[in-house]
DNA sequence: ATGATTTCCTGTAGGC
DNA sequence: TGCCTACAGGAAATCA
């Protein structure tokens, strides 16, 4: 479930480590992994990387050519920086090696939710799932945010969960985000009063800002580029807390389900 | 068109 | 101890 602020803590840590790079070889050992571009994989060496940028949960390295490198982590995805030398560990899909200095950026991805792509910057700019992305939260204010809730009747969860009508949120974000505006997930988005929406906007921005400041959230599976946890998951106050007292008022945090996810709230604090 | 449900995948946790 | 099942969910596909 790496979301919004883990691929940022990936990011922020790639473009001090990784821009000007000279790719020597990039190699994929699962070729379904790669889901665009395999043609392309034999023309990068040579290519510097000259910027590490993030839609939403998509992460891409622009290279200093025409090409451009994605990588999504889905549930279960890490990327990594070790030595050339590292062994390589199991369900580690791609590497890719650099020229001049001893380290490699490698994507692992055990449950394989995740993908890898290489695109021309013309490619990237057509590719679905990346063009059609809706805009990241801290690029909304109240009023853009509210047009996007407005007049929909789905549950807001499910909708803060639509990557179309806002990106970089997931099952983490949203569950903390609503608490934290006193906002019961099944509440009809468009039903959102204006004073709420606007409240519900600064709370997720607030939400995800002090977690990339804590270098995202280890449930079970995200990892920084150098290996190490986030810290976020110990600020977490209602995500996989049900049966724990609401840290606000100490009635029992509940879980439901809801669009096949599971639901984390306080019956207390969010009215519906 | 919207909204709800299903599917993909494997490591881990819990029950017996 | 070991086997088995349930569970975690991002996003595309599918259905009503």
């Amino acid at each position: 479930m790496p979301e919004l602020p883990e691929v940022e803590t990936v990011r922020l840590a790639l473009e001090r480590l990784a821009l000007g790079l000279e790719i020597a070889e990039y190699i994929c050992h699962r070729p379904d992994y790669l889901t665009h571009g395999r043609q392309y994989t034999g023309k990068l060496a040579g290519s510097r990387i000259e910027s590490a940028i993030r839609r939403g949960k998509f992460l891409v390295l622009l290279l200093d050519g025409d090409f451009a490198l994605m990588h999504h982590l889905g549930m279960s995805g890490r990327m990594l920086v070790t030595t050339a030398s590292a062994e390589i560990e199991p369900h580690t899909h791609v590497q890719i090696r650099f020229r001049g200095v001893d380290a490699e950026i490698r994507q692992r991805d055990p449950r394989r939710f995740g993908f890898a792509a290489v695109f021309t910057r013309d490619e990237l700019s057509r590719f679905p799932s990346w063009a059609e992305l809706g805009p990241d939260p801290f690029s909304l204010n109240s009023r853009a945010f509210a047009a996007i809730l407005h007049n929909r009747q789905a549950p807001v969860k499910n909708l803060l969960l639509n990557q179309r009508r806002i990106a970089g949120l997931g099952n983490i974000y949203v569950d903390e985000g609503l608490f934290r505006a006193g906002i019961h997930p099944l509440r009809p988005a468009g039903d959102l009063s204006p004073a709420q929406s606007a409240l519900l906007l600064k709370c997720l921005k607030r939400v995800l800002r002090e977690s990339i400041a804590a270098g995202g959230s280890t449930t079970n599976d995200f990892r920084r580029l150098d290996g190490r946890f986030g810290e976020f998951q110990h600020k977490h106050r209602v995500y996989r807390r049900e049966g724990e007292p609401c840290p606000s008022c100490g009635a029992i945090i509940e879980k439901i389900i809801l669009g096949g996810r599971g639901t984390h709230f306080c019956p207390s604090c969010q009215s519906i």
